[in-house]
DNA sequence: TAGTCATGTTGACAGTGTCAACACGTGCTA
DNA sequence: TAGCACGTGTTGACACTGTCAACATGACTA
């Protein structure tokens, strides 16, 4: 049984035409947004037929979701990358694996809208809810790297990675869509955030060490 | 000019039209969904046509923008509400304040979804926008008032406001959405409110007067 | 009294999601 | 080698949607 798909031979089947339903519907989402996402409009881009998704997407919402999954699955590869050389992450690490949270969401504000807004319901698609996980343990993992290396305070108010990953999400998702609302000062969201980062991270700086 | 609207009397003429769309919108909003709201939906609902909504609103967005700034209206009342007797906010009405709003998040899912990640853009609805600015003032003010009044300490951090802002904003999104996400820690939303404001109220805490 | 205007209705159309029925090609099996 | 089953792609069809033009209704006004 050959496992690889034979891809152009045959003018009649596609070969991967699950993976091009989902680039060419991410590629309508982020250029013309949801309202931009036919079904029928992802078959053109494709060349196939009205109902050739329906083959590998039990529906529409389907399609949608496998894109969302795409979405947090890049969010997660990026989050990696960025620690990729972290062995001991301080704050400054933590930091800069905020501003490329932030930055993906801001440079896909149709795809993170479809990623956090779109009610996926969990026991219908788990494996998107798996993924979104992801990029949440990224950060934990690193938070708990730094305090075990001790580059990084140990902070025992629990909360503070939950106001962490919320105030970041809350920050992108009000410049994606209140970019005018007053509290965001007419700042870049990077400014803002650094704005907010300037409050949260200083609990995970390390005391100096005593004379 | 008679500038109150009959209604009832007149099989023909409905007298409030545009209100009982909002009504009948926001209703099917909360019980279906967004894509449960439908212009002819919306109608039947009214026992009107199909087309009796368009002498009221432009197309099924300006409708849709209108239930967000409904929304928008109610959260800066429930806000005002919560301050009506607070002459000098302290720490506890500012905590108070903020869970309330996200009572009003959780309670209203699809409405907040709505509001929050819907691409309104600002100068296609500029009254919406206005209007949710106003929520946000109603937080400032209590702050300023408290501040004022010697109840709530002077930060100098300028990025507090949009630091709380964000981050209940982002919690409520987070609960809304990825309910089962680990960073919620299968807590109630208010439960992890009062963990996010257990790190960030303090600061507003005023400093006891030294013996 | 006639007419103007806001408001509500009906008919119509293109576009959409979806499904059943059919077509094609590959690989297994008798 | 012949036949068949199955995964994959296509076409026809249907109900539903947003939207608009044309028309109807009734209240106010010159």
């Amino acid at each position: 049984m050959s496992d690889t798909a034979q891809i152009g031979n045959d003018p009649y089947h596609h070969g991967d035409l699950a993976n091009a339903c989902v680039r060419a519907a991410l590629s309508l989402l982020n250029d013309h947004g949801l309202s931009g996402v036919t079904l029928r409009e992802v078959a053109r881009c494709i060349n196939a037929s009205r109902s050739a998704p329906y083959r590998h997407f039990a529906d529409k919402r389907d399609l949608l979701a496998a894109c969302a999954q795409n979405g947090f699955a890049r969010l997660a590869q990026l989050a990696e990358h960025l620690l990729a050389d972290a062995t001991a992450p301080d704050v400054d690490t933590v930091r800069t694996l905020l501003h490329g949270y932030a930055r993906f969401g801001a440079a896909n504000p149709h795809l993170y809208r479809l990623m956090f807004a779109s009610d996926f319901e969990v026991d219908e698609y788990p494996a998107l809810t798996a993924e979104a996980e992801r990029a949440f343990y990224v950060l934990q993992g690193a938070i708990r790297a730094g305090q075990q290396a001790g580059t990084l305070a140990v902070d025992d108010r629990d909360g503070l990675v939950l106001t962490l990953w919320s105030s970041v999400h809350g920050l992108v998702s009000l410049h994606n869509e209140l970019p005018t609302c007053s509290v965001l000062d007419t700042r870049a969201l990077e400014a803002n955030l650094d704005r907010v980062l300037d409050i949260l991270l200083p609990a995970l700086q390390p005391a100096p060490v005593p004379a």
